[in-house]
DNA sequence: ACCTGAACACCGTTCAAGT
DNA sequence: ACCTGAACACCGTTCAAGT
């Protein structure tokens, strides 16, 4: 014991608490607690809780796949957000954190400036383009919320959260394809 | 002085509290010094603090019309959804009030159920309703979250507020043109 | 019935002082 | 350089006791 404290040992323990028992859990406190150290030192290594959000949000996001160059842009971008969707699903107050963390630096995690380039890539009008990612990023985030809202009302716990899981993801893709049908109309 | 505290006035200065300084500062705490009672005293009249931010989404999108019922469902619903990201926009922090409440009781504010009846009404297939119309509240909340997140960035203050609100709004409207193209495609 | 007083179990953040 | 100890200024909620 007595291991070194650093920025990645705060942030991988920062994953895990929320991990295991979501974003009212995640304080600095309790994440000193955990790392056997008064709260005041995770100051030493980190500015804020909201710069660590932004770090938790790139783990959670680093194992979304980069989408293939040379593959159909609309595809792509379904594919993408569907990525992100399922990274951040299992995750309890996932979408809060990402909402933190892209408020307070929109361009930090790749796959959402991948999720921007892609925009580009469907031809969309430069004026537009913004406001079609935006869309896309609401509507992952929405549905994300949404599902562990719901999950979490039915007192996470029975028969309902399978269920509810399957229907979120069908309602997740039902929207996005109304999104894409529009970006080609 | 000395009036008596009723669940209206609660909520009244609820209201007031968030439009002129946000969630952070609508604390039980704060709202009580405001009324000149103990913390206690509010919860004779209101049972937490999600029970009041439901009452409080009530009074924000009291305002909004109900949808004429002979309009185009299509257009009333653009209508519809605009109306509600107006009654939000200037209103601090009212994307993630909204989002409590809809946690806690999906179907409490009669806009958010014109909102389902509208997209009903679109002739969207019985199973992919709900997900429609969540792909569309969504939109509008985080319309209206991203706003006032950039808003808050810029420090609220100087040359780039009006520019933000207007393009912002700009933005609401392409999204909101891509899903109606795709729904009626 | 309605409210006070006081407590319980917490927060994020700062900063002198130690090593 | 890195961490402790202790404080500052807060939270939401409960509940005996008063009126």
């Amino acid at each position: 014991v007595d291991v070194a404290l650093t920025r990645e040992r705060i942030v991988a323990t920062a994953v895990d608490l929320l991990r295991r028992y979501g974003l009212a859990d995640l304080t600095m406190r309790r994440l000193a607690r955990e790392l056997d150290v008064q709260p005041g030192a995770l100051y030493w290594h980190v500015a804020n809780k909201q710069e660590l959000l932004v770090e938790v949000t790139d783990v959670l996001l680093g194992q979304v796949p980069r989408p293939a160059a040379d593959a159909d842009p609309v595809e792509a971008l379904a594919g993408l957000a569907a990525a992100v969707r399922d990274a951040l699903a299992r995750v309890p107050d996932a979408a809060d954190v990402v909402g933190v963390a892209y408020a307070v630096e929109p361009g930090s995690s790749r796959p959402l400036r991948d999720l921007a380039a892609l925009v580009r890539r469907t031809g969309v009008p430069a004026a537009e383009r913004d406001a079609v990612s935006e869309l896309v990023l609401h509507h992952v985030l929405g549905s994300v919320r949404l599902s562990q809202e719901r999950a979490s009302a039915a007192g996470a716990v029975g028969e309902g959260v399978v269920a509810d899981a399957e229907s979120a993801a069908k309602a997740f893709e039902v929207g996005l394809g109304v999104i894409l049908a529009g970006l080609r109309a």
